[in-house]
DNA sequence: CACCCGTGGGT
DNA sequence: TACCCAAGGGT
């Protein structure tokens, strides 16, 4: 087929050299593509070679601790990948020997791989004829038939595209330069089409709709919630931090305590009543230390920091897993989600 | 099946 | 600024 053999011949020519390309080891390749979940490829190299120094191989993970792996995991977002990937680890050492399975049923089922991540990784590494449909293949493919729904309402019609054009004697090149062709041609804005291999073939270029294609789903605004957040240090100078519960939003990963404004409240009481409800001490709430704005995948969040003085009561863990006081030599060790480690940062700034 | 789950970069 | 969305999966 014409579309087979025109996107091997452009990817032998213009693919992108990766650190996981040109590799056998269906481990490394496994890790790469949960960390390319939803991230872009160059925020994953520099996460993807650290994690291969520390955890060369799955025994290696699956005997680490999760707060271990967790730290190595800090910054790149979406936890459960890194809970999912120790899980499995710990999984094929056991079921399997610790050999990753090649048959597709076992794939699919391990903890954090679907659909596409086992078809990237069986035709990665094992070259076998498997179909994938991640976010550059679903926008390729929209162009190449000018698919008329959002993609999110044709999942099926895209599955069955991908698997009637996979090149049956090259899957892992014909996938891979999919891929490619989505990232580096295809792309979301200002496609280069007249650099595209699939040009003649494209129908939503032939319509001159490629910058329309494809079609968006329509979003809701996103709520937004202010969040009174306490730095509490103690007559020793250590500072309160609290791990969070393993399930839900930044699970497992330590914070500064804090919560929701209510209507009617001022922040210093937010924190004051917050502070007693999850931690039950008292605290005296103190200057304003940093405003924070951040966005979530399905929320904003503004928080804003005070510095805190502990007054009275024996902290206790009661919407959280654990608490320790700590101390900013030692606080690097625990791992923290990107916000706090703001906070942390202007702790540091903050010191005399 | 609609919603949840981080962070950084592009427009 | 505000919004979109990246090598998606779990529930």
């Amino acid at each position: 087929m014409a579309l087979r053999r025109s996107l091997l011949l452009w990817y032998q020519h213009q693919g992108r050299e990766l650190p996981w390309r040109n590799i056998d080891d269906p481990y490394a390749i496994w890790v790469s593509e949960i960390m390319l979940q939803q991230t872009q490829v160059k925020t994953v190299i520099p996460y993807y070679q650290r994690w291969l120094a520390q955890f060369p191989n799955i025994q290696t993970l699956a005997t680490s601790d999760l707060q271990t792996v967790l730290k190595a995991w800090e910054g790149l977002g979406y936890y459960t990948r890194a809970r999912n990937l120790y899980k499995t680890a710990q999984i094929i050492l056991k079921d399997y020997r610790g050999i990753f399975p090649r048959e597709l049923e076992k794939v699919v089922k391990l903890p954090g791989i679907g659909r596409t991540t086992a078809g990237g990784i069986l035709s990665s590494a094992f070259n076998q004829p498997i179909s994938i449909l991640d976010g550059n293949v679903k926008r390729v493919l929209a162009r190449l038939v000018a698919l008329s729904d959002p993609p999110a309402k044709a999942i099926q019609f895209l599955w069955d595209v991908s698997d009637s054009l996979l090149d049956p004697d090259n899957p892992r090149d014909f996938n891979q330069g999919l891929m490619d062709l989505g990232a580096t041609i295809c792309t979301r804005s200002q496609p280069k089409c007249l650099l595209c291999p699939w040009l003649s073939h494209c129908q939503a270029y032939q319509q001159g709709k490629q910058n329309q294609l494809p079609m968006r789903e329509d979003s809701s605004p996103l709520p937004h919630k202010k969040i009174g957040v306490a730095v509490i240090y103690n007559n020793a100078g250590e500072i309160l931090i609290d791990r969070r519960p393993d399930k839900g939003l930044l699970g497992g990963l330590w914070e500064f305590p804090g919560g929701k404004i209510e209507e009617n409240e001022t922040v210093e009481e937010c924190i004051k009543r917050e502070i007693l409800e999850e931690i039950a001490i008292d605290i005296e709430v103190g200057e304003h230390l940093i405003t924070l704005d951040y966005a979530y995948t399905h929320f904003k969040v503004t928080l804003i920091v005070h510095l805190c003085r502990h007054v009275a009561g024996e902290p206790q863990a009661i919407e959280c897993q654990e608490i320790r006081w700590t101390t900013l030599d030692e606080i690097d060790s625990f791992p923290f989600p990107k916000a706090n480690s703001k906070i942390i940062e202007a702790l540091r700034n903050n010191q005399p």
